[in-house]
DNA sequence: TCATCAATTCGATGATTGTCAAACTGACGA
DNA sequence: TCGTCAGTTTGACAATCATCGAATTGATGA
């Protein structure tokens, strides 16, 4: 009954790790990093699933993953998906492995 | 038996993540982080297993787990074992995360 | 309306993982 | 030398995971 303040954070960032751990979900992941700011930040499951050779429920399962992760985010788009990084998340990752100089 | 020069990258960093992905071993990695730099940088198993609510042998493995994904290095110290980060490997997921500007 | 296409859900299966207790090793101090 | 202490190894087991094929949903265009 006594969960520090930071075990949630702990909790989350365990979680955004795993769904980095897994090689075909980094892969896509690594590719939406690649794709952000571009403006054609199209990246629907086709052009996910021609990098990754995996099947396509497979591959929905991972970027559920990914979303519920907070590692990424899906929008519709008709028949496609149009998927991002989640900028957020990224930067606490990025501070997560910062040089802890001070703080 | 094509393997693209970044697919070594990819599953290096996909082993690293995996290695944080278990709560018990990113709270392990999370102390030796803030124990960085300390000029007492003394985190010896006992240290980590009164965070940690799990037995010497799992810790055990969960060291030489991280220790395998280069996320650690271990010392000996007679009886003791020392633990600490490894910096090359902070640095190259703190470069993971951080935006694409240019590069 | 109907066939097709992108993506999802479901159910199953083999593989990996986290954890423990028990036994072991090697260093230390009495 | 012997008991103790820090850490490791081993073997086991339940739980989780990655993947697949088959069936399903929902949008699109003919």
């Amino acid at each position: 009954m006594n969960p520090k303040k930071s075990d949630a954070d702990v909790t989350d960032l365990a979680l955004a790790f795993k769904a980095l751990s897994n090689p075909n979900r980094l892969a896509a992941y690594l590719e939406l990093l690649r794709n952000r700011g571009a403006s054609v930040k199209t990246c629907a499951m086709q052009d996910l699933m021609g990098l990754l050779k995996i099947g396509a429920p497979t591959l929905s399962h991972h970027i559920k993953e990914m979303v519920n992760a907070g590692l990424i985010e899906v929008e519709r788009d008709g028949k496609f998906i149009r998927c991002q990084v989640n900028e957020t998340t990224r930067q606490r990752l990025a501070r997560f492995f910062a040089a802890r100089t001070g703080r």
